[in-house]
DNA sequence: ATAACTATGTAACTTTTGATACTGTACTTT
DNA sequence: AAAGTACAGTATCAAAAGTTACATAGTTAT
């Protein structure tokens, strides 16, 4: 586990910490698709993305969905911290948008390492100000731009937390993500594809320039 | 000042840190509609409200606002201590609401405290973890709702903030901070109005029952 | 091979929101 | 009192997004 750590926190986090880190955490493994974290559940561990992608998303009251942002390694998902600190049930669910790993953290100890450890702090802050700033762009998203923007914009991220021009994923899984219907997104993939922007398959897209 | 920051911050802060806040940190007064920050600029301090209300603004790139929330006495806004600690630039505007009075806190003070109080530590996390809330209630607004809930949502949080009934503001005021037109809000106030839930008047607004 | 299922394409229609234009009314200024 | 200005009401039209319904092309299971 301390190689893991080192290879991805190496710059982050001093050594002693890394030690800490390893000796209190638990190493999980996951597979894409995997619900991580469900809305209400309550977070004892905050988790450090080591390897793969994840998905954020927010609940609607009655059924559907929005996809807020994704995580990728070397993040950590601050609406869990922010859970952890404030010892309340889940905002988001956290889904895998890939095969990876993270290292479960006790809550008791990220309080400690705060008052402990100066590079702590600064992940942790950071990480903060990334959120807040993810989440100012889903808000940029949803309250400036129409439907066919926000479609590719999530074309072009989905393309680059996969590293790939090739998004496997369907027309209805795309209209969960983007809270809308899955006809509207047909219709505007087209329009995409009829723009030479994209080019459409069976079950995928391939992003085009 | 220290007297002030007793009486709001008195059941947060240990003695001994509200010394040190009293000791280096600024008293601002400020007047409804002042512009606290603005969209870029560079903040040096950070801001405790002691007295008044704050609404924070997005911009949009070409013209064009969206509110993302309030602020109220005993907040600190965590989208400047972003810009504070990141020294990045600010992406956002704060207008005041009302007549109020902040204190300003030296950045370099902010970062010595986080490992010094404890109490400071959560009262900082604290106000980050109540900000991602409320930018997730307006993700939830955007995304969820049509713009006549919003506008019902906005006349309630305008009612508590000002504690008062009566909200004294025109149409085209609240098209902008809804980020629509002046004749959208015309339109649905009238419809609310029509169904008893307010009372319209010129350049002010009745919340009824 | 055929049935069943999944993913997509598309037409037709509705609802919501935005844009333009014009009206009237209240308040201010001179 | 007249003129000017800010605020609000409303009609008409257009665009964006959501809804329903149905057709068709691949895929999988039997």
């Amino acid at each position: 586990m301390k190689e893991l750590l080192q290879q991805t926190y190496g710059f982050v986090f001093e050594e002693k910490l890394i030690e800490e880190i390893a000796a209190v955490s638990l190493l999980r493994d996951f597979n894409e698709g995997d619900i991580l974290i469900d809305f209400g559940d309550y977070i004892k561990k905050m988790p450090l993305l080591i390897e793969g992608a994840i998905k954020i998303l927010r609940e609607d009251f009655d059924e559907g969905e929005l996809l807020l942002y994704f995580i990728e390694k070397g993040d950590t998902c601050a609406m869990t911290m922010a859970c952890c600190m404030g010892e309340t049930k889940s905002e988001i669910r956290a889904v895998a948008e890939t095969k990876g790993m993270v290292i479960m953290i006790p809550v008791y100890k990220m309080e400690e390492w705060l008052g402990k450890y100066k590079s702590w702090r600064n992940y942790v802050f950071n990480s903060y100000n990334n959120r807040l700033k993810e989440m100012l762009n889903a808000i940029d998203n949803l309250a400036f731009m129409n439907m066919d923007e926000r479609l590719m914009n999530y074309l072009n991220d989905k393309s680059n937390i996969n590293h790939s021009k090739e998004i496997h994923t369907t027309h209805q899984e795309i209209a969960y993500d983007l809270h809308t219907s899955r006809v509207v997104v047909s219709r505007l993939l087209k329009a995409l594809e009829n723009d030479g922007r994209i080019k459409l398959h069976r079950a995928s897209i391939e992003l085009l320039n």
